[in-house]
DNA sequence: GTACAACTTGTACTATCGTACAAGTTGTAC
DNA sequence: GTACAACTTGTACGATAGTACAAGTTGTAC
C-alpha cells in the first residue's frame, strides 16, 4: 500500500507515459493541420503507435481533444501561476507572455484557440476553455480592485492574442503591455499606481 | 450590352439565387454543427438541392467556406459602415452591436468566429477575417488620433465578443461601452470628451 | 421550332472515418 | 512457473466523405 498511484516502472507508469505521448501527438496535429484533423488514425500514426492504441486510452475522440486541451491549458495556467506568485512586474509578465504568441509558442496558442473555438459547440471543452480567462483575471485581480478593470484587461489580453495569431500584429512586448496597462489604468479617478 | 450582369430574370439571376440559397444553407450548417459539420452533402440537403449542385457552384469547400465567410463579413462589414455613417454615437453603436453577440446576434457571429479561426490555418480565408479588425479600427480612427488607443479598442472589441461568445460573459450595452471607453480614453494625459 | 448553354439530378467509385473485436505480448503477483 | 490483468496489435465492418460523370431539364437566342 505503498505505491499507489505512481510506482516508478509498473505498468501503470508505462501506460500514462503512453497516454502523454499520444495527448503530444494529437497537438501536434492540431497545431499541423487544425482540429478538423484529429482523428484516431493521424494521432496514432503520428505517435508511432497502432490505431487501437488511441481508442484503447481514449474511447472517443471527445476524451482526446478534452485531453489534449487540458494539457494546454495547464501550460498556460502554470506559466501565469507562475508570474502571480513571482516577485517581478506581473503586467510586464502578461505581455511577455502574449507576446510570445508571436514567436516560438505560435503554434500551441494557435493549437489553444482552435480547440477554444471548438468549446462553443462541446459542452465538456467549455469550463476547460475558460482557464485561460479565469488564469488573467486572477492576475488582473492583484492588480486592481476594479471589477470593470479586471474585465478589459481579459478583453484586452485576448483580443491581442487574437490580432498576434490572426491578424500578425506587432508582438512587441512594450508595445503590449502599453495597451495592457490602458486598459487597466483608465481616467477612473485614481491616478496613483497600485500595490 | 444593355443588361450585362443583372438581367432581372435570366439564367444568371437564377444561379446567382441558388448561389446565394446554398451560401445560407452553409452558414446554417456552421451554426447548428460548426464548421467541421460542413460537406457537400450535409450543405445540399440544408438547401433542398442535390449534392452534386453544390459542388458545381463551389468547384471545392474552400471556394465554400470562402463564400460563407465573405456573406458573414460582408454583413458586418455594412452595419459598421452604417454606424461610422452615422449621426449617433460611434462608440455605443459598436457597443450595441457587440452586446448583439449575447442575442439575436449569437449565431451569427458564432459562425464568424469559427470560420476566421479556420482563416488561421487557410490562406484564402485570412484577408476577409481581417476585415472585422480592419472596420472597427476605421471607427476607431473617427474618435481618435493615437494609434496605440485605436489599437486598444480593436483588442477590447474582440476580447468582448470572445467573452460573450465563450465565457458567456455580461452583454448589457452599458457594460460593453464603458469597457470599450476605458480601451479608448486611457489617462494619455487628456481628460475631456471627444468630437 | 431548333440549337445551345446553363442548370440540375442520380448514381457510383474510391478513400477514410469511428469503432469493434479477437489475438498476441508483457509485466506482476502468488 | 503459472495465472491474470494490462497493454498492444492487426483486421474488418458499416457509414460517410469528396469527387466524377452521364443523363435529364430549362431558359434564351436565332
Amino acid at each position: 500500500m505503498s505505491d499507489e498511484s505512481d510506482s516508478v516502472d509498473g505498468r501503470k507508469a508505462r501506460g500514462n507515459k503512453r497516454r502523454a505521448e499520444i495527448i503530444d501527438a494529437t497537438l501536434a496535429i492540431v497545431t499541423r493541420d487544425g482540429a478538423a484533423g484529429v482523428t484516431h488514425r493521424t494521432v496514432a500514426k503520428q505517435a508511432g503507435v497502432a490505431t487501437s492504441l488511441s481508442t484503447y486510452y481514449f474511447a472517443t475522440l471527445d476524451d482526446l481533444l478534452v485531453a489534449a486541451l487540458s494539457s494546454v491549458a495547464d501550460v498556460y495556467t502554470a506559466r501565469i501561476r507562475q508570474i502571480i506568485d513571482g516577485t517581478g512586474d506581473k503586467l510586464r509578465g502578461l505581455a511577455e507572455l502574449i507576446a510570445e504568441s508571436a514567436g516560438p509558442g505560435r503554434e500551441r496558442a494557435l493549437a489553444e484557440r482552435e480547440l477554444s473555438t471548438l468549446a462553443a459547440r462541446r459542452p465538456a471543452l467549455a469550463p476547460i476553455a475558460r482557464r485561460w480567462r479565469e488564469n488573467v483575471a486572477e492576475l488582473a485581480a492583484t492588480l486592481t480592485d476594479d471589477p470593470e478593470a479586471i474585465a478589459a484587461l481579459v478583453a484586452a489580453s485576448d483580443g491581442l492574442c487574437t490580432a498576434i495569431l490572426i491578424d500578425n500584429a506587432p508582438s512587441d512586448p512594450d508595445y503590449v503591455h502599453r495597451i495592457l496597462a490602458r486598459a487597466l489604468d483608465a481616467h477612473a479617478g485614481r491616478t496613483g499606481p497600485r500595490r
